[in-house]
DNA sequence: TTGAAAGCGCTAACAG
DNA sequence: CTGTTAGCGCTTTCAA
């Protein structure tokens, strides 16, 4: 099974190599007579183009890379499909990488742009220093993450929506309101969220209270941490989870202990993928534009490759979705 | 920016091209003395080989694509990220493409095979004739579709599945038991989930009824499907779903139409990702060892491309994960 | 309007 | 043990 090549596509056509590569790239003068014969050699011998020759030459491989921490995940998953699908309209290809929140595989998939030429990096993952992004070249755009002052960001609107989010608990009645936050000591914009809730029970002279679950730890881990509070002495009636997963674990949690929900405690997640609001439809969540992110992040990518200039920073809005009127 | 070559490398080190490219792939007899001035070379000048031009050569590109309906679903998701973390145990990196169920979508992915030059693709998505899959030469498993004689197939056990699910449903007490299937003209393993469904109620001389539900179809679709279930006069005290997205979908029906479950109705879905257990824990299904599935496809890829003898068909086996005893 | 030839970066005969 | 050389398939000067 001896692949064709465009030598063969001349022989067959009985030109040059140069003539086939001219017509099938539709590059200078070229006669209807000698596309005619090339064209009719090409499909004769159903010959498609070595890519990998093609991107050898031209030093381009139209392959995207994303690294997220686990592929398995809504948001990232949602996001991956919107990436993907964007990025094929303008003819790029997408590898997917799961760092597990691990800076080693993600220093691993970043070597990518060195080693397969890929043309550029989404970034969904952010476990190693600052310092060893800065000394990455390439095309990189980071999701939700200030890695560099090199490197732009697409973020959605966190302190907005934790503003939302903690306005609306608060208008539920809601007088001890908690917040799960992610890992504190990370400077990532979901902190903002944190911020927000802060500043917002501040003015309306509630008593804030923030407990710490990292993103990168095992369900298992954040479940036994939930339950933990359930039997806590704290005392509340309202969550601002930090993502939606975490808000269903604690609905699930809070009906196991004979809560009444939403009339005992009210609870408020993130993100707002599609399959969370399709399977948790009681769910009140800040919605991130995850679709927009993906468009802007390729958009923005895209420009970087193509040497364009590009803002530091993309804050996308975000929106409520509201506890669903009973009926 | 300038690329750093093996040339530079090889002035740097004083050497040629093929004492660095030997040294680098440690092929032949090399002295100490040659693989220090080459190594200290190679860190000087920070050099990464390009794999492209390696690829280029050794007709490899240790790339696979994997096709996917979308991957924003959890069982995809999941599958995806064992794939992607089997493969990168053996140094291949994973392209994912969204069919949308689109047999045009699918047919340019398989073009991959023949452009990008992947060693291998895994294709979860089968819309596309058997006829025009034979046509295809490559490495290619298919997951849950046997689509055409040349290309292995890996499943899990569907007929055993849909066994355990009716008769688990049986064993709950259930008289009326409905089963929402798949597309049932397309010649899939999970149709013999209904197969298996038929045949034990017709052991146990109970009347089937049997809903026809496409997995592509969208989720708004299936919703308004199944919401008119259960305004339509046909009664049921058990459904097997077809998959836990649906189950779940009928969860949150039953509960809208004040059905106490699971008392009043049992449901059991199928698949079991790790994200739906977490999530709706309550949730009685048939699982399969998607991890399984996944490391199996990928050995099996692997021996495709080591040109190894496979079999035609893995099937790998399912478990009930039962009702959760109440507490 | 077309062709010859060089070269992208790397590896693998083949010599020495 | 190391170097010279050819060539993977393609595109692009450069010449004709």
């Amino acid at each position: 099974m001896e692949r064709i090549t465009i030598k063969n596509v001349a022989e067959e056509a009985g030109v040059s190599v140069t003539s086939v590569s001219r017509v099938l790239n539709n590059r200078g003068y070229i006669s209807d007579e000698l596309r005619n014969k090339v064209m009719s050699a090409v499909k004769k011998l159903n010959y498609t183009p070595n890519e990998i020759a093609r991107s050898f030459f031209k030093n381009e491989t139209r392959s995207i890379a994303l690294i997220v921490p686990t592929i398995n995940n809504p948001f990232f998953s949602e996001l991956a499909f919107y990436i993907e699908r964007e990025l094929a309209n303008f003819n790029y290809h997408l590898f997917v990488g799961n760092s597990l929140n691990n800076s080693m595989n993600e220093k691993e998939y970043l070597q990518m742009l060195d080693e397969k030429r890929v043309d550029g990096i989404i970034v969904g993952s952010h476990n190693m220093g600052i310092d060893e992004y800065d000394k990455i070249q390439g095309n990189i755009v980071s999701i939700e993450r200030r890695i560099s002052e090199k490197i732009p960001m697409i973020e959605s609107d966190n302190y907005r929506g934790g503003k939302i989010a903690t306005e609306e608990l608060i208008k539920l009645g809601c007088k001890n309101i908690i917040c799960i936050s992610g890992n504190k000591n990370v400077d990532a914009p979901a902190n903002n969220r944190v911020a927000a809730y802060s500043d917002v029970l501040k003015d309306n002279n509630m008593e804030e209270f923030i407990i710490e679950i990292p993103f990168s730890e095992s369900e298992e881990e954040k479940l036994y941490r939930l339950n933990k509070l359930f039997h806590s002495n704290i005392n509340f009636d309202g969550v601002f989870a930090g993502d939606d997963l975490m808000a269903k674990y604690i609905m699930n949690i809070a009906n196991e202990n004979n809560f009444n929900l939403p009339s005992d405690l009210k609870i408020i997640g993130f993100d707002g993928t599609s399959l969370m609001q399709n399977l948790v439809p009681e769910l009140m969540t800040i919605v991130q534009p995850i679709e927009r992110m993906a468009k802007t992040t390729v958009e923005v990518l895209l420009k970087l490759i193509k040497g364009e200039k590009v803002k530091d920073v993309y804050t996308l809005p975000v929106k409520l979705k509201a506890i669903p009127t009973s009926k």
